[in-house]
DNA sequence: TCAATTTTCTTTCAGCAGCAAGCAATGGTT
DNA sequence: AACCATTGCTTGCTGCTGAAAGAAAATTGA
């Protein structure tokens, strides 16, 4: 059996089974322990699987990315100055996707204080944040829940997503690079947020200065889709230049 | 068994059970206590659980949120003891929807009891407080937020819900009469209703008993369309018989 | 309320299973 | 023949577990 054949397989036994041990697919490949560990490392080094003591277990969403919880307390400061600057931009009448995350939360918060707003979201969070408030209608996209944050997603999102047209959408995404453009490490997301782009006049991707120069695996949209890039004022300069080079609008804030 | 998996499995059995022993937990992976200890000290690390004295606890749920408030009920225990009943009906493996509503609300807390089950709503704090529950899939159905409730209607709605089969849809109607049927204040809410009857093979109305009798302007469905009617033991004999003779399976709880 | 008692918890340590790394052997390719 | 990738083996090291002991918390009975 080719190295790599062997590699694919362990996957699948994990995917099913969630769990397995060095002992046990050493004996079931008939391979040295030590080849199964090599194994193991490599595919953890793609991030598909998460190595532990004695064997190795399926990757949680979490680990890709942090819980709800978790990250709402992270950087809560740059967030709250980026939904900030986020909020100048939106005008009475207009209707918005404010799309799933921990920022797009901190705008739906200050939203308040706007009235005559159409709302489309993927995030039942924010709808919820927004469900009292007379001034703005709120319409969820629907479709299935993820376990680890409030984020809808599949095909009810994109029918949703695709049958609107809004004024402004302000995108979330963990990775964005002045060249290779918008990537993401979950290509299940990744549907959603191309049509949300497709959907606005104007699209404007908040996103703290961590994610500034990421690259992900899949790709979402090149970077000449993006109108403005709302950021942290802890970007470099070096940074923001390459983004307003590439035709983007830049706030740092 | 790996630690990672035995980590996993706690996790598992607290989700499902809300408490375990540190002693039981001990026993039951045939571990010693001090490394149960250990486990359970990392998880709560995690964030995942939360320890107390001789055992571990669920962590609050995120829905006790200020934004996820619970409005206070009327007649909650005639709700609660309908909900027991209705969860009975719930299997393994069943799809059911869960129609916005205060009752079907505490189905939905109930539900963590159970394992391999899909949710539909349209209901977004019904789909936050199944969101933790890695157990149960939930599909949110879309659609327009209502102002004075979670509950989200209109097109969206319609779509997803014709466009889903489940065995049981568990519905909420603010009237029922034996012979004039289902009917609604409200006809904007009608079509939501009917599309949930259409979409079930087996449908369950869930409702205090002053709702017994009752006749509103819009019509959603005819007595034959419901097959079971689950009602407080509040409601009369005579009202019962009435049901029961059209052809519904009564429970009075 | 307080002190005695029991239970549970944390810390420490030793033993063992699992681990990374280096090296040699194998087999296939240039 | 030289080279490379892959595998198996060995070695010293790391991390997990159970046992034990002292600390902390809960319970009991006055």
């Amino acid at each position: 059996m080719l190295a790599a054949e062997r590699k694919l397989k362990i996957i699948d036994y994990v995917r099913k089974h969630s769990v397995a041990s060095v002992a046990q697919l050493s004996q079931d490949f008939g391979v040295h322990e030590a080849t199964i560990r090599r194994d193991l490392s490599e595919i953890e080094k793609e991030g598909r699987l998460r190595r532990t003591h004695g064997g190795v277990v399926l990757v949680e969403r979490v680990s890709s990315e942090p819980s709800f919880t978790v990250r709402v307390n992270e950087r809560v400061e740059e967030k709250t100055s980026i939904a900030e600057r986020a909020i100048e931009m939106i005008n009475e009448g207009d209707s918005i996707i404010l799309d799933s995350g921990t920022t797009t939360f901190q705008i739906a918060r200050l939203l308040s204080a706007k009235s005559n707003i159409t709302v489309v979201t993927n995030d039942i969070k924010i709808a919820a944040e927004l469900q009292n408030n007379k001034d703005i209608k709120v319409i969820v996209t629907g479709g299935v829940l993820s376990p680890e944050s409030y984020m809808l997603n599949g095909l009810f999102t994109d029918h949703a997503l695709k049958k609107l047209h809004v004024t402004k959408a302000f995108i979330v995404i963990p990775a964005i690079h002045p060249k290779l453009g918008l990537t993401h490490f979950d290509d299940q997301f990744v549907s959603a947020k191309r049509s949300m782009i497709e959907s606005a006049e104007q699209t404007i991707v908040v996103t703290d200065h961590t994610k500034l120069g990421g690259v992900s695996l899949h790709n979402v949209a090149p970077v000449a889709q993006i109108d403005v890039l709302i950021t942290g004022k802890e970007a470099s300069e070096t940074q923001v230049k390459q983004f307003q080079e590439a035709g983007v609008t830049v706030y740092t804030v």
